[in-house]
DNA sequence: CAAAAGAGTTTGGCTCAACTAACAACATTG
DNA sequence: CAATGTTGTTAGTTGAGCCAAACTCTTTTG
């Protein structure tokens, strides 16, 4: 299922936020993304309604088989283009500032090419670290 | 001026137009970004009010000093992002579409550093050309 | 236990960036 | 020269994604 770019950002919340902290609630989310109430209940609802979270009688919010698997593959492209670009050189703030910009836009190809490139890099470094 | 994502794509589209073509028109910007007339016109008139671009008597489209500056920027970022993605072993198709959805949303310190590796690269290439 | 605080929802509103329909001005052409 | 085509504009619409105000329900607390 094709998921905006805004629905991708509130599954990858829910998907840190599970490592962090047992229950969910809405409320948590409006921290993270600094996001209204309303807002977030509405998504909710939206998110709900296309199968990509459940809410229980407790208001705790649990990401569903394919909530999961857009939310990870998000967490994933995070964390890798995290890394190329703090190994180019850019800050670690930047780097996830900006990730988390283009996560959502570049393309299977590109990634796959990254991971490549990333897997070459620590072969590299990997030996370089052996020799000396 | 800080500009949306949107106006920043008209003004390399303007931009690249000038390099292909002596006059341009309002219709050329709507062929080559697909979007109708009326779209076009409305963000024309935007772009002139915030002094981004001129429209003659003719109806013919320029850019001004700082219309110009944002777009020769785009343009540049686009063509650095396109080389570093092909250089990754992305499809040259791929690379330029993917280019132009980050264009605008890296920091100056990831482009700077993106610059900086290309360079990098570029002296090891030809190092490695002359040695051979 | 009544008042206050916390959490979620409903309602209504805003901006941005696209659209269609319809019109106006001008050029082309049969 | 009248009809048609091209280009640009105006008016109104839509959907996404955010907001505040105000409501309900539940929990906490003095």
């Amino acid at each position: 299922m094709a998921v905006s770019e805004a629905i991708e950002n509130y599954l990858e919340t829910i998907y840190i936020l599970s490592k962090q902290q047992n229950e969910i609630h809405a409320i948590d989310i409006c921290s993270y993304l600094s996001y209204s109430r309303p807002t977030v209940s509405i998504v909710l609802r939206q998110m709900r309604e296309h199968g990509l979270v459940t809410v229980n009688e407790e208001n705790h919010i649990f990401l569903t088989e394919e909530g999961l698997r857009i939310a990870a593959r998000m967490y994933e492209r995070h964390e890798l283009l995290t890394n190329m670009l703090t190994m180019l050189g850019v800050s670690r703030e930047t780097a996830m500032h900006d990730a988390c910009k283009i996560e959502h836009d570049l393309s299977e190809e590109t990634f796959e090419a990254i991971r490549r490139h990333m897997q070459m890099y620590a072969e590299k470094y990997e030996n370089h670290e052996t020799k000396e």
